[in-house]
RNA sequence: CCGGAUGUGGUGAAAUUGGUAGACACGUCAGACUUAGGAUCUGAUGCCGUAAGGUGUGGGGGUUCGAGUCCCUCCAUCCGGACCA
């Protein structure tokens, strides 16, 4: 009887789904155990062999903990909302809700190929509303909170409310010190009118309304989050971004930014995943200096800055401040004031990708001067775009011997320096150590560095010139798109303020529009619907990163109409054990997930404020594309033609001559020459010169008509609709070899590999296997279908234990022999360490040897098989449950329980030992585990081999290695 | 420039706490069965050497009876952040 796996794999599918195979319960006697993949963007490309790596292993995984007896949350769903299905609606007119619906459709089919355990009762879109309406919810909690930096957590907006009605804002200051109103009583805040106290209100929620420079896509006609921007471009098209006011909604993260770091220390996320998340919060601890200025043109203005090095305060020899720095046109003297202008209008003529890209040093001097408060030394004032407008108080003192672009800066503009360190200053390079002795700085003379900074502070705060202060590189998060797909805002506005709809109004459903396009002045497509308009709802709709925020929640409880989740539900199911996917996330979606849980376990809606135990990043499967190298006729016009006329067929020549002759480290045209006119004479052209003109081009072919490296020729003229029908081959030993490079998987590279071609071909136990087998989850590989075949042996071998093909049903009820048990009670051990720690590639190994030896064995016995099958259950299902049901059981193998191994059969009691002297020769000796150690010297030192070594000797001493090797030390 | 990770055969890779490096598979070679083989099975396969033997985990150094594994240093590759004061 033959393997057939798809009439198996697709009759096991049916029977899952009918008998509910994979219905998870809220309630449940066992432990639970919740596993999470990052829940995909339904594409119209549809899934690629990378695509479903990450989802392999997590369904392995998951069936395997229910082995273990755990109930196990294994959900999957949809990331929905989002812009290709809208830049796909503009171009194509079609609907994004019908797009994406397709799209869903195709990928759940590709997925229910592969024959996962996802228990799709559970399936969550973020764009359906029964999802967004819970959205909006939280984005109301956000909206209604604010953070108590007394009580280090977000409450309800009307916990503030009562305190300004009490005290005023004492207890709260006003977190945005640009905001006009700084400090009010309580007879202040009542005698506020309504728009005063909105606004005043606005400071402080978690969510929130206000203008501020965004990345504005002009392409794309959207604002982008941070890190949505990659190199002054965005991260989706490539298309230019640059800096505008506009209002926005933003998230208030900054509060959060020290939890967030704090939380990193409890959860499992790799080194590096922590790292780039700490890099983007971008913690720094200082002080801000007020320094006097003296200004023909301005009086009483003092200028703040930020420094993390307050120790370096005598080694100051100028300052900077940023170009769009408010100061600059109050303190800029009359000789130098045509010089700024000059300067700032130069600075606005560079787009921030001018900026990032060509970093020369730039500047000019205010005609200013601050004063050192511990010296009295007046400091020239420069502007330099060096610094940024946007971080700290956007002017530094610069300490140029310290730090290396304030010492550029000197050195460019001839800046005098003071060396404050001594001899750590070489006078050509600054040097930011922390490990000197100050000189030249007053009465901080012969005090180490990191000494010097907390006295610096101190001085600072008791003279009421600078405090202490940490700074952020994050910034807020926009959270508003002027786009047509997402969630719009349940905020409607009444005279410039906005008010949160109630709950009862949620969802507030996307409307139909006409068009996709932009509404007037940068906003949305809501605000070209007039009755949208009329009614004053906001026309922004939320980012992608809202819905997939807190997904993770609404899977416990999917169907709830009444709440987010149900607070009983998501205290059982708690938090994802393991959570799976691209490190693409890093400082997007995991950051905010983050926030967001933090936000809801504040508010007391959730019991725990880490959405995420355990990250694994899965690596990238990169594909390997496959090139064929076209002869090109070339030269001067009349011999192109007469080349074309001679030779009307393209010309392939195989990749071993491109590398011989033309690759540029060797090329050699004339031989190249000689090589082709001797089969299409006069193809080259030489000029009167005596160059040879050769052309070749470089085309992608697909790669599923190459074996290896070797062109199906036939399959290839087939191609594209017959464009190179009649093509002609150059060959090298009778095969044309095509050319390959590792670049990413995409189809227009033809270096894609369809899932379901593979499954077609050799069934999705196999498929799954093998993207297992290919290497360690987390690392990033080139695909390669070459090893299939010997995955799809193994499970071909399986089958022959239990089924001949002459013969038939071959397994029979004899009694298994040590020999056997030993097999199986390795594998046991092996498969639960391996399969437990995420090391499936050795997994599939150790399946591999386990029948490899079986079947030297010939063990067919029902005993061994049983229990085998139920270990490779979570690793190849449909044949598991096949050969299940076979040997006679009658329930299904997913609710077998994963078996024990025995210890005796896995430590063996006798083996050959070697005897390793002085470390190095080894000679054997035979031992039995069981006798003691003084037995085990005995037997040892009357070894001829080992007496030969002593020469008689005493030895210095034996030492016993993990009851494997023996060491006898001369 | 800073930070993180990784370097093991022709290839993907094993080696779980420092203990016989290269498991398992691909590929290659040889053989068996076969009209045939892109089916199946058996054997060989790190490198040098006919062999005995030597040598070998990016290079150099160190700790240890013993190092792929630990420490120092250099080199290479990949990823991330880059004017953040």
């Amino acid at each position: 009887m033959e393997y057939k796996f798809r009439e198996i794999e697709k009759k096991w599918q049916q029977q899952w789904i009918n008998t509910n195979a994979y219905r998870v319960l809220n309630v449940s006697e066992k432990p639970k155990f919740y596993v999470l993949d990052m829940f995909p963007y339904p594409s119209g490309a549809g899934l690629h062999v990378g695509h479903p790596l990450g989802y392999i292993a997590s369904d392995i995984y998951s069936r395997f903990k229910r082995l273990k007896g755990f109930n196990v949350l294994h959900p999957m769903g949809y990331d929905a909302f989002g812009l290709p299905a809208e830049q796909y609606a503009i171009e194509h007119g079609v609907h994004p809700a019908v797009s994406t619906d397709q799209n869903i459709n195709n990928f759940r089919r590709q997925l229910d190929n592969i024959g996962f355990c996802y228990d799709w009762d559970r399936e969550v879109r973020t764009c359906d509303p029964g999802y967004y309406k819970w959205t909006q919810w939280i984005f109301l909690q956000l909206f209604n909170s604010f953070y108590n930096r007394k009580t280090n957590k977000a409450e309800k907006i009307d916990v503030l409310i009562a305190s300004f009605e009490t005290e005023g804002n004492a207890s709260h200051p006003i977190p945005n010190s640009q905001f006009p109103i700084t400090s009010f009583t309580a007879e202040e805040w009542k005698s506020f009118d309504e728009k005063t106290q909105q606004d005043i209100l606005m400071q402080y929620r978690l969510a929130y309304c206000g203008y501020g420079e965004v990345n504005w896509c002009e392409a794309l006609g959207t604002v982008l989050a941070n890190d949505e921007v990659v190199n002054g471009v965005s991260e989706r098209g490539g298309h230019p971004v640059v800096k505008k006011k506009l209002r926005q909604w933003y998230l208030r993260i900054t509060e959060y930014a020290d939890r967030l770091l704090e939380g990193l220390e409890r959860i499992e996320f790799s080194e590096s995943m922590k790292e780039m998340q700490t890099n983007w919060i971008g913690k720094s601890s200082g002080a801000e200096i007020e320094f006097k200025v003296k200004s023909e043109n301005a009086k009483d203005k003092s200028l703040r800055v930020y420094t993390t090095r307050p120790d370096t305060i005598f080694g100051v020899d100028f300052m900077v401040v940023a170009p769009e720095h408010e100061l600059v046109d109050l303190i800029k003297s009359n000789d130098q004031a045509t010089a700024v202008d000059e300067y700032i209008a130069y600075v606005k003529s560079r787009s921030e990708r001018e900026r990032q890209a060509e970093k020369k040093i730039s500047g000019v001097f205010t005609g200013a001067y601050a004063v050192n408060p511990f010296n009295g030394r007046e400091i020239p004032i420069w502007i330099s775009e060096y610094v940024l407008a946007g971080y700290g108080t956007g002017a530094i003192m610069a300490v140029p011997c310290g730090d290396e672009r304030d010492f550029k800066f000197a050195q460019h503009f001839n800046i005098p320096i003071t060396n404050i360190i001594g001899k750590h200053f070489n006078g050509e390079d600054a040097n930011a150590t922390k490990d000197a002795i100050l000189e030249n700085s007053g009465f901080l003379n012969g005090t180490p560095m990191r000494e010097a900074a907390e006295i610096v502070i101190g001085k600072l705060e008791e003279s009421g010139i600078g405090v202490r202060k940490v700074n952020y590189r994050m910034r807020d998060a926009a959270f508003s798109r002027q786009r047509y797909w997402g969630e719009p805002f349940p905020i409607q506005w009444k005279d410039g303020t906005a008010y949160a709809l109630s709950e009862t109004e949620l969802p507030l459903l996307l409307p139909e529009v006409d068009s996709y396009s932009p509404g007037p002045e940068g906003e949305g497509p809501l605000a070209n619907i007039p009755e949208w308009v009329a009614k004053e709802l906001e026309t922004n709709t939320m980012p992608g990163y809202a819905g997939s925020s807190w997904y993770f929640l609404r899977y416990m409880d999917p169907h709830n109409d009444k709440a987010f989740c149900d607070r009983s539900v998501s205290d059982y199911w708690n938090q994802v054990d393991i959570y799976i996917g691209g490190t693409e996330h890093a400082v997007g979606h995991l950051l905010y997930s983050r926030m967001w849980t933090k936000a809801l376990y504040d508010l007391g809606h959730i019991g725990y404020d880490e959405p995420f135990k355990k990250l694994v990043n899965q690596g990238m499967i990169q594909g390997s594309s496959r090139f064929v190298y076209r002869l090109n006729p070339e030269g001067d016009e009349e011999h192109v033609n007469k080349t074309k006329a001679n030779y009307p067929n393209p010309i392939f020549i195989s990749y071993g001559i491109y590398e011989k002759y033309i690759s540029q480290q060797k090329a050699h045209p004339h031989e190249f020459k000689a090589f082709i006119d001797n089969k299409y004479p006069g193809f080259i052209f030489t000029d009167k010169m005596g160059a040879d003109h050769i052309s070749i081009s470089k085309l992608h072919v697909d790669v599923n008509f190459v074996d290896g490296y070797e062109l199906d020729m036939d399959a290839f003229k087939k191609w594209r609709n017959h464009e190179f029908a009649g093509a002609e081959f150059i060959l090298e030993e009778g095969k044309y070899i095509c050319g390959s490079e590792v670049e990413k998987m995409s189809k227009t590279k033809y270096n894609t590999v369809n899932p379901d071609d593979l499954v077609d071909k050799y069934g999705a136990d196999t498929f799954r296997m093998y993207e297992m087998f290919l290497g360690p989850v987390e690392i990033s590989k080139p695909w390669d279908t070459k090893g299939i075949e010997g995955v799809h042996r193994f499970l071909k071998k399986l089958w022959r234990l239990f089924y001949d093909d002459l013969k038939g049903q071959v397994w029979n009820n004899d009694k298994a022999t040590d020999a056997e048990l030993k097999v199986l009670h390795k594998t046991i051990k092996k498969i639960e360490d391996d399969t437990e720690r995420f090391s499936f590639n050795t997994g599939v190994s150790t399946f591999m040897i386990a029948v490899n030896e079986l079947s030297d064995l010939k063990c067919n016995k029902k005993e061994i098989l049983e229990q085998l099958l139920i270990l490779l259950t979570p690793y190849a299902p449909h044949v598991s449950e096949e050969l299940w049901a076979a040997l006679g059981n009658s329930g299904s193998i997913l609710d077998a329980s994963f078996p024990k191994f025995e210890a005796k059969y896995v430590t063996e009691s006798t083996k050959d030992y070697p005897v390793a002297i002085n470390g190095k020769t080894r000679t054997e000796l035979t031992l039995d585990l069981s006798i003691t150690q003084a037995e085990v010297e005995a037997i040892v030192l009357n070894n001829e081999t080992v007496l030969k070594w002593l020469d008689g000797k005493q030895p210095k001493k034996i030492i016993y290695v993990k009851n494997k090797m023996i060491n006898v030390v001369i």
